[in-house]
DNA sequence: AGATTATCTGAACGCTTGTTCAGATCAAGC
DNA sequence: GCTTGATCTGAACAAGCGTTCAGATAATCT
């Protein structure tokens, strides 16, 4: 046997990312083998390497595309008149992105010391970019005298690192709707810098 | 060949699992291997199984040794006498043991999922132990009216996120010092429950 | 000094890994 | 309807995996 019916790049393409993408995120990149994703794909394991040249590509284009997403995304939000707006709008933006796509995030916080240097520098690169957009609502908002923060840079992975943990425990269907869960953060966010 | 000259017990086993820990931390559960760890220590690989009974008793000890060591320094940790002076205790208590040891605390939240059920459950049940303290205090401090946080148990988690993010970008030496950033990270919780 | 025991080696076990490739098959273009 | 090219299979490759164990050696005990 060989090509099965109805076989086609735009369909397989995109099914195999998805498959590594959860396979990735429940048992880890290292953990998890190319035969494993093609089984989930209804495909052969040969067959993977018309879509990606290796394992590791395909792991760096997963996070590369979501830190792309996350990034077009930020850019696309509605621009904000005042610092503590954009404070407002940057928490609940982070907040909802994120628990949108969990595994996305999972794997682009805990694969990064998969990826081979080069790789590694990319996605670091990216990641910082997103981080400077907040230290720069941050410092506008000091400037302005709005904003009481000791240190921009600590005040920013700070409030990154909490806004993240949501992603931890929230379940959608659980006892806090996604309203209530941002202002809850944004109170935290809001009071913190205040 | 076989046994070599001064090798004992006492010595291999902690050298084992030190070993481990660096080699988790660094690569990651699934991609190290029992001979990596062997190599390191200078042993070959069967020589390993005379310290554990196999791969996934090792993780499960080294998280479960990180866990009492946090429960154990918490409760040796001096009592404060108001909610106000037990979170900032319990702040810059969490920063110095989590810098302390970065790689413990590295795998603790990383290999997780690489547990077995009953092993993950263990760990759980540890890290619960750990969360109730600090939602304990505010829940006093609410009582006290020192404190005002809509929920006690999202705070909670907020707060060890945004502390535990620490980690990811201290080090020892660089633009600050240890105090300082324990009294940026207590001016952000403080300000943040008030 | 001799016997015992803890410790380690080295080889072996069956199995899985990422990746390659010739050949088979299907879809599309003329 | 035939050809061409994209897509997939199935087998193969060398390498590495966790784990076991008989035998060798060094440390310890009497």
């Amino acid at each position: 046997m060989a090509r099965t019916a109805g076989s086609h790049s735009d369909i397989t393409g995109p099914r195999v990312r998805e498959a590594a993408l959860t396979l990735f995120a429940r048992h880890g990149y290292a953990a998890v083998s190319m035969r494993q994703i093609a089984r989930d794909v209804g495909v052969q394991a040969g067959a993977l390497y018309n879509y990606t040249p290796d394992k590791q590509t395909l792991l760096f284009d997963l996070l590369q595309g979501h830190m792309d997403d996350l990034l077009s995304a930020l850019a696309d939000a509605p621009v904000q008149p005042t610092p503590p707006d954009q404070l407002e709008a940057f928490t609940r933006f982070h907040i909802r992105f994120h628990l949108e796509r969990p595994q996305a995030v999972f794997i682009s916080y805990m694969e990064l010391r998969n990826l081979t240097p080069e790789n590694f520098a990319v996605i670091e690169d990216l990641r910082r970019r997103y981080e400077r957009a907040l230290e720069a609502i941050l410092q506008a908002g000091r400037d302005a005298g709005a904003f009481h923060v000791v240190d921009t840079k600590i005040t920013t992975l700070a409030i990154i690192a909490m806004l993240t943990g949501v992603n931890t425990w929230y379940r959608s269907g659980g006892r806090l709707s996604l309203p209530e869960v941002e202002a809850i953060y944004w109170d935290m966010v809001r009071k913190a810098v205040t």
